[in-house]
DNA sequence: AATGAATGAGCTTTCATTCAT
DNA sequence: TATGAATGAAAGCTCATTCAT
């Protein structure tokens, strides 16, 4: 990991740890690791192709290719298999996120941009995985553990990026933006991007996304980053 | 309606008139629209507190004081409800969209502040309407009929605002941005902010939440924005 | 009426008079007359079309053209409805039945071929008529009413073909039939070629079937009716 | 098989071989055949207590002292198990046919008595199975599927009777009638009788039904049946 | 006499969950 | 560990009937 990851290490301490599972050793863990695993990523198909709410626990099997009472064996519940998958997701999320910052070198400014430039990747911004995102986004609000979900992962990158804002800022000697403003526009203009990729997947244009997001970078952080209409 | 709203009438005419419906005249009919009205309202009251995938057409009715075959007697099926409900809520927010144009006065920078402002109100943020929002967003995917409303509201929104950037940008001769990447930038940016309210009510911070798009206007268009860290 | 209407009138007789209603005699009563037939021929229409078990109340206003309280209006209960068009369907065959009886002459040969070729004409056994037939008898076993209209109306019908054969054996001085046994040969052969039509209607020959019928009546009343191979 | 099956084979050739299901072989095929068969007796039992109208699924499922999703889960919907009702009793009916027609002996005489007396049989003719039977044809013509299930068993027996009574034609080289009339004449008169027993229970009489029949052969065939009046 | 909005019971169907094998 | 038959609650929808207008 490189030092920018430092933020990324406080902020996952802030999170509860909840990715830490009671897992037994022994010879029979590392399969029922995996059927779990399967599960969850029939659980994605599913939830990509037919929403959330179409999605029952025989499509999932079915999709998984096994049978109609594996789900409740592996989960208890139809339940728990959303919540870990939503978690998945998440986990997925964050892989990238971490693997990106350590890609992106040492300065700030190349992080943020990196960060940035990976949310519009097509391997992440593909249709699909959006869905499933705006699908458990859609049950946040009637469903507490969705949304604390939701917050932690949110936590973390709001804090990563926020800090990088926070060294550019400084390095820069800017006043005319706060690290909490410059990161919340950030963020926030990444998320309304999914959405225009997923409700106008037509129109929706890679380059001008970029752009959009060059051109806060540009005139936030002049001496940071080139205008490049 | 003030100047601006040209880009509105423009906008209008592109959208498909969805909302035109045969309304025969005579005694009954603003019965029965009331009667349609007062369940959308229910619906959105519903989805509101439980979800979409978790309100049933006996929610609604009960909702609403009504009997069980009331919303199939007045929409033969839970999926019209639910696209009449979608459309409604659509149709609110331009109403919301059209007035604020219209009270902000003749001059480009004044009404995209406005709309940015409109987006920020307690009224319009409130996170119910806001769990409404993405109760159908998270549809949108397995849901063309959700999605084609959905586009062609962003579409009204997207095409004021770039109008409105496109005015402000010849008059002050800036050539840091397009019409298109700085409207892109704004609409992403208030989603954005959407969600961060819905996600984290507790920690979304209107000021923080402000001062992020100031920050984008007063960087991008100087002339026109004053600085106010 | 012939001379072998006194069958008939027997028939008449032994057969409760279900038919007299209660008419109010008034200004009204014509109107309201005309508005039950109405509804009962819209009533047949419809079973014909759908079947019995698929005729809902609202079919049968709709295709009227009048609203959806008016069944009960008139009829009470679709019960009363369904039992009134049973009994219609029953006294426009019968009086068909008195017509052709009429029409056939002093003889009771022609007589007896005339009826054998009026279940068989065009008209009568249109598939839509034998459909509505079928739905009430599918439905005899367990609706007492309708087995009764059913019972009084085959039990004229018999009567009158057993009368005529009696007459026909006894002017033949025949002695290899009784008459009961060939009225009832002639009545279920019409009745089964009824149940061909409406099962095979391609494969139906209306030749055949008269063929059928007529080398019965030729090989049991040889002196009656000739054999036209 | 005696030698008159031969028409029963061609009529079976004939006929579509609907009944070669796809049986895997295993354990639980036997567990689930039993079920789906418990099933559609039990729905014969409902129809000829209450009518195919008045038959749900509930009921059926009551009857056979299951639980209500148990009709959906062995035969996907309501109109699936109507179908493979109408099937089994279809199958039941040939069962009987083909044993009785083995047993009649090699005279063509023989096995066209034989097969008439069948219909007649208490065991066959019970009202219970009438009821069935009435209960789908009425339904034949607003459900294509039943007709054609229908019109395939016709076409058996038909085949079958045309044949005999062509072998007893031209051995007794009677040129009053064709083998089709003489088919079709007692096919319906076997039809027709059944509506007498379903609709006149109590004065339906079985000496007199058979007398109908034996009268017609005896005329109509005289070398082969003696007139028994 | 006629309408059509409203009701609520009852239907078919779906599906998470249980459990014997 | 895995299966899939079975359950039964709940869903959406239909429809005969009622009733205010």
């Amino acid at each position: 990991m490189s030092i920018h990851s430092d933020y990324a290490i406080i902020a996952l301490l802030m999170a509860t740890v909840a990715t830490a599972k009671t897992r037994r050793p022994g010879r029979r863990t590392a399969s029922r690791e995996a059927r779990r695993r399967q599960l969850v990523d029939a659980t994605m198909k599913c939830i990509a192709r037919k929403g959330l709410g179409q999605t029952s626990i025989g499509d999932v099997a079915r999709e998984a290719g096994l049978s109609q009472g594996i789900v409740n064996l592996h989960f208890e519940s139809k339940d728990n298999l959303l919540t870990e998958t939503l978690r998945t997701l998440a986990n997925e999320y964050r892989e990238q996120f971490d693997k990106t910052l350590d890609k992106a070198g040492p300065r700030p400014a190349d992080a943020l941009q990196a960060l940035m430039a990976m949310d519009l990747k097509p391997k992440l911004i593909d249709r699909r995985k959006l869905a499933i995102w705006f699908a458990f986004w859609g049950e946040v609000k009637s469903r507490p553990t969705y949304r604390k979900i939701c917050d932690e992962h949110d936590r973390y990158y709001d804090s990563v990026v926020e800090g990088l804002c926070a060294e550019i800022i400084e390095d820069g000697g800017y006043t005319n933006i706060t690290p909490a403003a410059a990161a919340e526009a950030l963020t926030c203009m990444s998320n309304g991007l999914w959405l225009s990729c997923l409700i106008s997947p037509k129109d929706f244009d890679r380059d001008v996304a970029w752009s959009a997001i060059m051109s806060y970078l540009a005139n936030v952080f002049p001496k940071h980053y080139e205008t490049t209409t």
